[in-house]
DNA sequence: CGCACCCTTGAAAGAGATCAAAGGGAGTGG
DNA sequence: CCACTCCCTTTGATCTCTTTCAAGGGTGCG
């Protein structure tokens, strides 16, 4: 397999951070890179486990389901990110589904070897306890807001942790590309109700959206109503 | 400092299923054991982390606070159980607090000797990381448990949890003393609500109460609710 | 005995969810 | 180029579940 190289940051690259030195040469011959389109399933829930994913472009979210109709999404990965490391546990299946939001490439690491990987690796096993740990935090973190937070404080959080993480475009948007329905998913709510914040938004001078890009005009106002 | 034994089940107890081999024998001269009284605090939120925690008996409620009046209990830990570990991260305070729910005895190991057992023993690296995990998937399942599930599901669910984590003592009762408001911060509803329900479920001959006592009749019964 | 605190129940208010329907495009076929 | 359909957006109107508020009833304790 040839060594092609990716070209994520080393500072935020979970592939990068995680190949310290002994384990960069050995991985470039057990991965697979290949590519997703927009809408296409990585994995889904109840899938059995056959490894890990690196993301080097695009975005991913991370949903676990609800019956037939409904969602919640978990997590986003971009660049840089680890997916499918949820299916590492005891239990032989993905948790959660991994769909792309929009075009994605990536590199998979069959289950096989990472986890031999992470027997004599002690510095990757290392790097990824602490990876689970700071996700468990979030988690829980999350957890408290959903049940304790109105919908709208709930966007108002949504949209600064997805500024956070994604960063803006030059022309002030945040980076990455969200539909309404992912939104609500990813706040625990319903289509409609994320919408009509949305626009209250808007209309408050809050934020401005064009198309499915959202730019964030006024984030003061935003932790204001977090708050609430 | 004297090696005290602990009484419990090898099967069960994280520090036993921690203690491998070469551990154990360090462990014991860094360990110091206490107990807590019913109510009392183990440490709270935004404390600076400066160790972790194995429970020897009793019971522990982890919960994270929203406001002054408002909580979301987490997790409950029991004999066996490591709290404490959420601080292990790179933020150096806890993101929960814990409580004694009942007299607690337990030990306590410094951080800097956990860390520096972390760094050479892998096999408790591993068997940590793994926890991390197993609570990951906990953590989001509960999640999405709370946003889509109405009340009465959720403390349907609740309760065979507990049952499940717990066990029944002769009488059928679960082997827990557990509030009113703390199933309530549990299950993510408020105190009179988790009251009405559980009047419900006496009434409907699912589960009994005496005291703080609940003794579940029917799970089948419950599964049922569970779905709605 | 009386005060304080929690349990218990009722009634009202509110936030969201659900339901329903009208308003766009974008693509398709005539 | 227009008509038509399909699907997503948008908005209004209900409806339901939960929370909130409030007040009565126990019970333990000083």
């Amino acid at each position: 397999m040839k060594k092609d190289k990716h070209d994520c940051d080393l500072q935020t690259c979970m592939l990068c951070r995680l190949c310290i030195k002994e384990w960069l040469p050995a991985v470039d011959n057990h991965r697979k890179n290949f590519s997703l389109k927009k809408g296409q399933l990585l994995f889904r829930e109840g899938d059995p486990v056959n490894g890990i994913y690196f993301i080097f472009s695009g975005t991913v979210k991370v949903h676990k389901h609800w019956g037939e109709e409904k969602e919640l999404i978990v997590r986003f990965a971009r660049k840089g990110d680890i997916v499918g490391h949820r299916g590492v546990g005891a239990e032989m299946m993905y948790p959660v589904s991994a769909t792309a939001l929009e075009p994605v490439t990536l590199c998979f690491i069959d289950l096989e070897f990472f986890q031999a990987s992470l027997k004599v690796n002690h510095a990757l096993l290392h790097e990824l306890m602490m990876f689970y740990a700071r996700e468990l935090q979030e988690s829980e973190k999350n957890m408290r807001n959903l049940v304790h937070m109105p919908v709208k404080a709930r966007i108002a959080h949504a949209l600064l942790t997805l500024r956070d993480k994604f960063g803006n475009t030059e022309d002030g948007a945040i980076d990455m590309t969200l539909g309404r329905q992912d939104l609500a998913s990813f706040t625990g709510t319903t289509y409609e109700t994320a919408f009509r914040v949305m626009s209250e938004l808007i209309q408050e001078n809050v934020i401005a959206v064009s198309g499915k890009s959202i730019a964030v005009l006024n984030a003061e106002k935003l932790q204001e109503l977090e708050k609430l």
